[in-house]
DNA sequence: GACCGGGCTGAACACGTGTACAGTATCGGC
DNA sequence: GCCGATACTGTACACGTGTTCAGCCCGGTC
């Protein structure tokens, strides 16, 4: 039943340290609070990753493969959402691309909150894949702006660069603040209705503004 | 000489605990290392604040108060610039009022660039009045985004919580995001073109959106 | 059956951390 | 002059940290 179910000791560590790093911290939970929460012991965590340092890289690049996998619709679920995902640029509206864009991401978040939650926190701590991880992300979100820019949906006298960087903000930057941001909402941000919410409000602000 | 011109202790470790944190993150930067960079012993941090949380809490309190007489216009600089923060929402149409809003925000980052990096990095990591922080600039963006929507400037049919989050993201996510940014924008995000591009962006962004 | 290799552990280490405490210097008021 | 208060320091302590190492268990191989 080993190969087939169980769980092993690393992968655990991992899965704990998406959620414990992103509750807490990472600069401020000890190898030993990660190790504890996967009921394993701290020796363990040093032999497969060679220490703390280590342990942040692998998941890093454990969180970013899986949000990228489950982003492209890779996976156990159907490929209906791997074929809408695929669809080019061209052929559809600036406005339509966009929404799914969104909504592709919002489900993301959805499906694997901890990775999201970790991810967030790793972009705003100084970890040492987090230049790479921003990077990956500010270059394909620039891939994207130009796209919609060559499709003529941008606006022409926009500053690309900064365009990229707010589509960006908007879309990591609650991820960054969830703790602050339980309270503003009722909700949690993760919640379905809530995640709606957000969609939609920066569907509405990218598409027209704020004040008309 | 003393008080005329000299520093206390106490007015030191603050200013350098404004720039080693904003710098390092608050929990990774050790109480000895700010005594160190302030150049006074470990031993007076502890005698005025109690600390490391007390210096945090006095450095958040700090932090916050120089920030508000700043952006209320407060402070040893002439008194044309309280005049024009102080004239109210009436009268001015949104597009101007918003931008000067924006461009106000950005003369405090200019002016005083340690503080407004430690309050990025204090709102991102869990201080003990981060919240607090947060629930502050929250409100008030909220009354001027309640504001601008009696005086008609608002989108009707925007989300107005959100409205509040996405000027605050659009705002404070550069700065929690500063290590990060210096590689994208060649720049410094602080120096006087960037923040002009930054300025403009935003208040583009907010009014006529990104895609037409 | 012997053997090996890898997952895994408990005990130990050196070190940096936050903090307490006793003591010194310096300044203002009597 | 003295005196008390306050700014400030050096030393010491307990503790949590990351890390090391010798050794355990256990499935697969000759």
């Amino acid at each position: 039943m080993r190969s087939v179910e169980a769980e092993t000791g690393r992968e655990a560590i991992i899965r704990t340290a998406f959620r414990v790093f992103g509750e807490s911290g990472i600069a401020s939970t000890s190898l030993r609070e990660v190790a504890r929460a996967a009921g394993v012991s701290p020796a363990l965590v040093v032999h497969h990753f060679g220490g703390k340092e280590g342990l942040v890289a692998a998941t890093d690049e454990a969180a970013l493969r899986r949000f990228g996998d489950a982003y492209r619709g890779d996976g156990a679920e159907g490929s209906e959402s791997k074929r809408e995902a695929d669809s080019g640029v061209r052929g559809g509206d600036g406005a339509e691309l966009l929404r799914r864009r969104a909504a592709q991401t919002a489900r993301v978040m959805a499906e694997m909150p901890e990775v999201c939650a970790y991810l967030g926190r790793a972009l705003v701590e100084g970890t040492a894949g987090s230049a790479a991880l921003f990077r990956l992300m500010i270059d394909g979100g620039r891939e994207e702006v130009d796209a919609l820019a060559e499709a003529g949906a941008l606006r022409p006298d926009a500053d690309r660069t900064w365009a990229t960087l707010q589509h960006f903000f908007l879309i990591w930057a609650p991820l960054s603040f969830m703790p602050l941001l339980q309270g503003v909402l009722g909700d949690e941000l993760l919640a379905p209705a809530q995640l709606d919410r957000w969609v939609e409000a920066n569907v509405q602000l990218l598409e027209k503004g704020l004040y008309s």
